[in-house]
Parts: structure tokens; sequence; C-alpha cells
DNA sequence: CTGAAAGCGCTAACAG
DNA sequence: CTGTTAGCGCTTTCAG
């Protein structure tokens, strides 16, 4: 049996299909389309042909005739990083099954890259991009009256009119708060990344929240840093001498929880036992290898890809794209680090 | 100053910039393309127009007539991990400048959407495939005599007549030993993934080749086991027991050597002084989180995807890819947890 | 120096 | 039931 792909030749054209049948170019476009009423003979032996021949199709063709693409962009600013992977797989996820393509671009944060970028999958006719990024700091725009719809996904657009989709940080916060008060804790440390990043004020916000509706008020002051274990290793050092009855510290990143974990352990404070301990991303590598395991905040960022793409099918099909900064909720995974309460 | 992106109606075509020029469409398209010669007045005007209708010459055009499409498909079996990620920056850096776009697959692992991925690329006419995967274990090829080159990175084809680029694990454990011996450690230990693993036994054999040119032997016996910090824990103790004297740990993987740190200090040895450590892929996080930071080798994996694409592209051009398996350097990076030999 | 026409591979009308 | 034709947007001969 040939292998159908041995066409190193030549590429195989719809023409030679039809030759090769012995029936017209148009004839064979209906027979391997399905389309119109014709002799079932006729529309196998096509078919035959063109898998003998290993026809596929020219997409490209098509596309130019059909005025559709079936492409979307995909610009991240996060060098493939660990953020907007998930997001990536997620939104491939929700576009793979529809027959769309992924270009992907990436900035290196450079927005000459970025604008480059933008024109080349313009003139390739992509029918929409996605735009995802390192944090959820507002950015500028990609441009404004493209001629494909744009969704900003694990990254904020400033201009008001662009659709955002972001992982709630504020209800993440809430969230491991409310888990640490219902295991007993009373008294709640934050340690967190820099005051800078709005997603660390977000999550310190939500742990206020949650401890004012219980009557409550964080354990010692909120503690920003740089989002490293280093950080951790000394905040949770200032949290101690601050409050040194603290019995549950939620942590703005699971490397900040890591480092905590490490200088409690230092202390002589048991982790659960003494001290209770809530991460922030589930990175799995860093989560499970951490003793004892953390609790840890899932931001569902496959559910902000996925959710980004289907919006972006929504403007693809031309229903309007909603507009503003909407957020996807956070999940918590329970381990062991908050296991048994006092 | 009109946008020149405002073009949210219809898609702006040559022809409209002819009109809008008041010349043919053949002369737009030489005046836009620098082509054959003409009185620099017509040229400037088709220009003007073209840049206020904001005209984006289609690509699909051009490609179904030139016969190019300046694009390539990147096939990834990592769910977009942590190894292809550098590869896939790399390729798309060697890429990016010459104009090719580059259409990302993920498979899941499964070779049905990878046949499937497979086939659409091909009909989108890439020009040529990079394939990166999990690990450098062979795998069976995308396919026999595809119309394009193809090139597998940080994954190797079972197919000897494809080439596949990996990094050098041999080396890499070579490297990392020669370092423990300039140091003046003697008994060096070693933690390792999965014996199930090619990564593993290679670098576990750069190791051995590295003691063996200075007359030595690895300090108590191989341990094999998974790919995780636990299992760093517990293989350190073993280790420990069986060669109570070990100077020297070269560990299979950073996360590894993040356990063996841990218990290293658990059982009072100090790190370098007592025992120096080295781990295995720059995984920052995990190296710089490490206390001291890890000495470890770096596989260049963004220099992989480089090279891969490279090749690729010596491919598109017609020039016959090599075939079989090709190794690329690693390179060490030192940091606290070797310094100061004893 | 500029315009007209052919054609890349394909589909969708319309004739036969 | 099948073949012919026009045309998607562009480049490239070849006449004018």
């Amino acid at each position: 049996m040939p292998n159908p792909a041995q066409n190193a030749g030549r590429t195989v054209t719809i023409h030679d299909v039809a030759a090769a049948a012995g029936v017209s170019i148009g004839t064979a476009s209906k027979a391997l389309n399905g389309v119109g009423r014709m002799r079932e003979e006729t529309r196998a032996r096509v078919a035959a042909a063109a898998e003998r021949l290993g026809f596929r199709p020219n997409t490209l063709a098509q596309a130019l005739l059909g005025g559709r693409t079936y492409t979307v962009g995909l610009i991240t600013c996060d060098s493939f990083g660990r953020f907007s992977i998930p997001v990536m797989l997620g939104a491939e996820d929700a576009l793979g099954d529809g027959q769309i393509s992924v270009f992907m671009c990436d900035t290196r944060d450079d927005p000459i890259r970025e604008r480059h970028h933008v024109e080349r999958l313009l003139a390739r006719r992509v029918e929409g991009i996605i735009v995802t990024g390192r944090r959820t700091e507002p950015r500028p725009g990609i441009g404004r009256d493209l001629p494909v719809p744009v969704v900003y996904a694990m990254t904020q657009s400033l201009d008001e009119s662009d659709l955002s989709l972001v992982p709630d940080d504020e209800g993440g916060g809430a969230l491991a708060t409310r888990h640490l008060l219902t295991t007993g804790r009373t008294r709640v440390g934050h340690v967190t990344g820099p005051e800078g990043f709005q997603a660390a004020r977000a999550r310190a916000a939500g742990m206020a929240a949650a401890l004012g509706e219980a009557g409550l008020r964080p354990a010692g002051p909120v503690l920003h840093g740089e989002w490293s274990e280093e950080w951790g290793r000394q905040g949770a050092d200032v949290l101690l001498r601050a409050a040194p009855d603290v019995d549950a510290i939620f942590c703005g990143s699971d490397q900040i929880a890591r480092g905590v974990a490490e200088t409690l352990r230092d202390r002589g404070r048991r982790v659960p036992d003494d001290v209770a301990l809530v991460g922030f991303d589930n990175w799995e590598p860093m989560a499970l290898g951490s003793r004892p395991a953390l609790t840890t905040v899932d931001m569902n960022l496959g559910e902000v890809g996925r959710l980004a793409a289907r919006h972006l099918l929504d403007g693809i099909a031309g229903r309007p794209v909603e507009h503003g900064v909407r957020t996807v909720p956070a999940r918590l995974v329970v381990r062991e680090s908050t296991r048994r309460g006092t």
C-alpha cells in the first residue's frame, strides 16, 4: 500500500486528483467536500484518487477564497513563562476543536517587537488575537480599532473598551484566609510580594476582608518584599518578631511560602501544628516539594485561557465582545501545611 | 492624522490602493515592492495611498502565488513544559528574524492528536516542522517522507534518518564531576532519576568517565529514583549510610539536589564545607531558592532550539538536512554550593 | 514608464 | 449528474 505522504516531489493539487479520477476539477472539489449530488461511484473514484496521491487541500487557497483563515494569534509578554503557559494550553484547548490554528509570538517585553508581531498577524489575516502576560498590571493595549477582536488574558489592558480576563486575586486571598479560620486559626500573618504589584495588593485586601468578616485583623503588619524564597525566609523572621503568637501565615506565592516554612522550621515552629501555612499559585514543583506539602490557591489559569478563547470565538462569530476587566474565580488546594487545626 | 488601522469595515486590498492613487493594480504592486522602474512621484503617491488606507498586503495571497508561506510548525509533547519552552524561545529567535511565523501545537502526548496536527500543518503548507518533547527518550517519528523537513529538538526520533538535537547529558555529567574534582573533592556520590531515563544513565556515565580519568570511582552506589525532592531527601540518607565519608554529591536534577541539601542539613553536614553539591538543569527558581544556591549544569536549551531552527532553515533552503543524533554542549553555572574547596 | 492579463489552488455558481 | 467559468488578492510577465 503506497504511503499517501510520499509526494516529496511536487505538491498534489486538486487538478491532479481530478485528472487521476478522470473527472473535471469542479467535480473533484464537490466530491471531496461532499457537496452537490453525484453518482456514488464517482465520489468514490475521486476519493480513491485523492487518497492514493496523498492530496491535502491547500488551506491557503481555501482561506483566500472563503475569506476565513481559521487562525488566531497568541501574543505573550511572558517569554512563554510560567503563567502564560497554562493560559495558552487552555486557549488551545478551546480553539483546537474548532479547527483553528494558533500563531505564537513572544514579545520579549519589547513594544517594538510587539507592534511588529501585531502587524504580521494582521497581514496573515488572523481572525482574532489573544494577549497574555506575566503580570496582571495594566498595560497599554496592542492597538485601537484593530480589524479583529482582541482579548487580554492574565494581563490587563489600560483601555477600558478592551476585554481583560484576570484571576481573582482578591477572592483567592479571601478563600485562603477563610480556610485558615475554618481550621481554627485566628492570628493570621501575611508575607507577600512587592506592594507595587496589583496582585499582591488584591490578595492582601482579600485576606483583610475575610478577617474583617470574622471581626479579626491581620497578625502583625502585612509584609511586602520580593517574590522569592529568600524574602520568605526574611519576612517570616520579621513576622515572628512582630507577632510571636501568630498561628497561621498566608503567603503571596508558593515560593515565599517555602521560604517562610524554612524559617519556621529553623525557629522550632512546627507546620502545621504550631503555624499553618497557605501559599499562592499552586506551582506544583514548589508546593509539593515543600515539607510539608503546601496548601495553596490555584488561579485556574487554564480556565482563564479557555474563557479568553471562548470570548474571542464569540467575537469572531460577530457577537459583540464584552469589555472591562473580568475575573476568574480561584480554587483552594488543601495539602499538609494546613491539616490538623489547633 | 488618520489612524492607518481604522479599516474596521472591509479589508483594504491593493485594488483600493491603486484606485486611490489613480494607477493600475499592477503598478501599485510594483511601487509598493520597490520593483521595476517608475517615476519617483508615482511611487510616492502609491505609498501615500497605502499608508492612508492602512493597506496590509494579504500574506495568504502572496503565499499562494509565490509558493512560499514563511511559516513553520512547532509540535510539542511537553504540554508547553519546562524543557520545551526554552527550546521554543531559541527557535523563535532564529526564525523570527527571517520573517517566519510559528504555528504552535500541543499533542498532550496523544499520538492521534499529533497525527492530526501534522496533517493540519501540512495542509497549511508550513515549510518545516520542529518537534520538541519532554524527555530525551527516543520516540517514533511524526511520519516518513513528509514533504517538508523535520527537526527533533530536546527529543529524539527512533528513525535514524531524522535529525535529532539533544543536550549533551554525558558531557554535562563529566563537566560537573570535573568541577568537583578541581575544587579538591575525591569522594563523589550520585543521586539521580530513574534508570529508565536515558538522560539519567548518560549523566551517570559522564560522571563515571570523569572520575575514571582521575583514577577514581563513585562514592557509594549510583542511586536511581524519582525526579523529585522527596527522592533527593531519601537518596541522600541512603548515600550517607553507604558512604559516610562522601565529600561531594552530583545530583541528576536541581530538584533532587534540593532534597539532598535538606537531608545534609538535617544530618549536620555543611554545604559546601563538608559536602559540595552540584545539580542539573539550572532551573533558576529551584537552584537560586536552595540554600546555599546551587552550582548546576545548564543544558543550553535555548541553543538547542536555535540550532534546530537553523537546521530547519537549511532544510527549507533546500540544503540536505543532516541526520542522526546531534548533541549540544552543556555549561556549568557555579554558585555557592561548591565554593571554597576542602 | 504604465496598464492589461494570466495564474497560484480552490470553491461556488451556473450551463450543458 | 458533470463540466465550465469566474474570482478570492496578489505578483509578474508582456504589450502599449
